[in-house]
DNA sequence: CCTGGCGACTTGTATAGCCAAGTGACAACA
DNA sequence: TGTTGTCACTTGGCTATACAAGTCGCCAGG
């Protein structure tokens, strides 16, 4: 169906996860998969490298591919979709709309957008019916046209914007720690001063045209962020602010 | 000197930042470099792939590349060194030690290092004079002995390392916010409560061996981190703590 | 017991060529 | 004018081959 060496990534993804080769072990050389499943070594190497992309294998010249660790799911959808987070941790995602405007861009707005009318969206976010985060949430045109579309309080927008053909690519999140303002308080119920974990970021279409601008806010005691960065995808900047 | 493909990746990349190639621009195409270098086009696309788990070009079947962005330089590497991000930035960095100790792992360290005797280090960072974080590492014994023979005040640690033999490869980082206690305020010269950065992080050689667990926590309003993903080399996820 | 060297195996790098599939510009046509 | 079809070009995917360089086990010799 896709790609033959995608299958076989899928295929040692699958093998590494159920056991077949445990973190530490060592995976078969490239000839023998090579021959085993009737593809060139050139082929092999090509779906290597996307497990070394992942972080999932370490390779040496000379050595035969080791496995470092069992493949995590699909961390960059997860990243953007909240619900899709939640629900892979068994809780129950909800949302609840403050306001959604169309109206001047801020010029922070319009540097990151690059548009001057866009559409803003202010939800908090609650896990099991507790609020951990505020999403205030800047959509270019022609996707905010879409998000005025979608009952934001159930459905989720990411997964519905993906239905609608909006595919989110690469995203920057830059992060922080800042104080809880009075709106903060307000809508996370927590005390002014609260340490909240801030997240902005810049989400991009596989062109690199900006789809969003968002600044989300994490209550610090109930969501952490994980990041994994290998000098072989390096992926990672510390920014003064 | 090194891989013909590497070379290659790193004039582009010089390129794009003098501006030959500047972001939306259109790059050669494969024919055409592998002719003008004399190189075969497995290579350039070998390049390619290198630009672009670096989120600096996008491609499309069909179409030539498109420049994305012009490179950021040195992210793992930064990342890990607070010395090169603090001259990256023109800032002088300086340290404090504050305790440099071998003692018994904690059940956390234990867990994180796989080692039963591990060494202390807390220090405080200073950027041009100001405090704006506070370093609490573990390092596995084969290397804080190592550490323990560097004058951490004046030389940076990580580079030191290096000079040693020691390769930092991958890294694990987990970002929340939480409200300064009274060794922190005491030691980064703040009120207790206010809103800290703290990153916990994991980083292993290139097998995957783990080297250091660290505990930093910065000043919010000092210091920021900005991550970069995509769906292609993806390496993000959102965690409950 | 340990050391050194040999050789089979494995990964890294590079070359050359093939076909499929998508793009973009241009020419012909309605 | 607007549409459609064609065609050169470009990237995606794959095969086959060659050699360099590093690893690892094994065996001979001290």
């Amino acid at each position: 169906m896709s790609a033959r060496f995608r299958d076989l990534a899928a295929e040692l993804r699958a093998a590494i996860t159920d056991g077949t080769y445990p973190p530490g072990s060592h995976l078969p050389s490239e000839s023998e998969l090579s021959e085993r499943h009737g593809v060139s070594r050139g082929t092999v190497r090509q779906t290597f490298a996307l497990l070394r992309a992942d972080g999932l294998i370490a390779s040496h010249q000379g050595a035969r591919r080791t496995v470092l660790a069992a493949p995590r799911v699909q961390s960059f959808a997860e990243l953007r979709s909240f619900s899709l987070w939640a629900r892979s941790l068994g809780e129950t995602p909800s949302g609840r709309k403050v306001a959604l405007v169309r109206r001047e861009a801020s010029p922070g707005e319009r540097d990151a957008l690059g548009e001057d009318r866009i559409y803003h969206l202010t939800r908090v976010r609650l896990l099991s019916g507790r609020p951990v985060m505020i999403e205030r949430t800047a959509y270019v045109d022609r996707v905010g046209a879409l998000v005025a579309g979608i009952d934001t309080d159930t459905e989720s927008i990411c997964e519905r914007l993906a239905e609608l053909g909006i595919v989110f690519a690469h995203a920057e999140h830059t992060l922080d720690a800042v104080p809880a303002d009075e709106e903060d308080a307000a809508l996370l119920g927590c005390a002014p001063g609260t340490a909240l974990l801030r997240e902005r970021r810049r989400t991009t279409d596989p062109d690199g045209r900006p789809l969003e601008w968002s600044e989300d806010r994490y209550l610090g005691d109930a969501v952490a962020v994980t990041v994994h960065n290998s000098v072989a995808a390096s992926v990672l900047e510390r920014q003064k602010s």
